[in-house]
DNA sequence: TTGCAAAACTGCATCCGATGCAGTTAACGT
DNA sequence: ACGTTAACTGCATCGGATGCAGTTTTGCAA
């Protein structure tokens, strides 16, 4: 990796960073572009150069999700149906949760609800990995799964398992407590998928 | 209905139609809310004043789909399932698609797909419509539903549904033609919910 | 009908996010 | 060491959105 490229890993970085001691500080309306430009030391145009917008920076790695839920697909038993895959890709996605420690993670999720911009943004971002991993899934199963058909599926999980998630943490105050996240995560996706482990594959 | 009212009802409508034929001429991002202020003849400043953003336009009433859902909830047979209710609630909802008569519709589905903030708005207005129904059907079903359940159910049905009509409207391209979309929506349904028509309540 | 209070409309100034452009600076490979 | 390429930056500009203050319109009661 060239001394070009690091430089560049680094400034993003910072710019993480700065704006998450800045969200936290003065709030995500009351933290301007520039002023996050300013604590890591670039031009304000710059910024645009490494986020194209001031939400992408609460998403600074929403492919590590759809990559492990891919090789989770990748990684299924000779017996498995496509139930079992995707019930196996979901729980490994929600312990991967513990993305850089918290701090952004827990901003995250209080601006997924008090800021349409973010949660437009949030819900975008799970859309789009939906369909990369019914893709996926549709090409691991050719015989019982048409493209329709892993996409319904699919959807049917994540559909069960946010909305349940939302719920839980909807009474959730303490959203600082990476555990509590942990465990919410985990009720909601038990719960929500109770139907089918029971249920045929 | 007092004379104020009606008049403001007139205004709103007269936004709402040189929106949409402003955004048929000129595209979205090219047609300026200064641009629709001025065809529906009030001042920029006044617009903010019937809708908050640009983007609330496409979606002028969107509570009537919400309201059809819970009606079908409690028009309940007594011997109905949740998932009974839920199924016969889409349904309607999917028939109710033709508001006002399509042109709208159809930008409203092209931008969905095109404009980050419209997708952004519609997912938000469908979790919040979602949440609504959960909560309704959590109320129907005291002793078979608590609330996160009733979001679990809710969230695969409306999921499935969504995530199925989204692969089917992918390979569209003559949006303009509701009987073709309509059609997608009855195939969605079907193909998304079969799981639950067979199996158990 | 008249007069008053509430609501709606409007222009103006302002802020912020975002983009195009052009000039400068820094890093890379030879 | 040098030319090429990419990155950084300031400047100007645009559109969406909000607060404010002044004017106009509507509603209602005297």
């Amino acid at each position: 990796m060239s001394l070009r490229d690091r430089k560049r890993a680094r400034t993003r970085q910072a710019l993480v960073e700065a704006a998450t001691t800045l969200f936290e500080r003065d709030g995500y309306d009351e933290t301007t572009v520039a002023d996050i430009a300013a604590a890591a030391e670039i031009g304000t145009r710059t910024f645009f150069s490494y986020f194209p917008s001031k939400e992408e920076l609460l998403f600074p790695e929403s492919d590590a999700r759809v990559r492990a839920a891919v090789e989770a697909i990748a990684d299924r038993g000779p017996h498995e149906g496509p139930a079992d895959v995707l019930l196996r890709a979901l729980h490994r996605v929600g312990d991967d949760n513990d993305d850089l420690s918290g701090r952004l993670a827990a901003l995250r999720l209080r601006y997924i609800r008090e800021i349409p911009a973010v949660r437009g943004r949030a819900l975008q971002i799970q859309t789009d990995a939906q369909g990369e991993i019914a893709r996926h899934l549709a090409a691991a199963f050719p015989e019982q799964l048409d493209e329709v058909g892993a996409a319904a599926l699919t959807g049917a999980f994540v559909g069960a398992v946010t909305a349940a998630l939302q719920v839980l943490l909807a009474d959730l105050d303490r959203l600082d407590d990476p555990a509590a996240v942990q465990a919410a995560v985990r009720r909601a996706t038990d719960v929500a998928l109770r139907p089918w482990v029971t249920g045929a594959a």
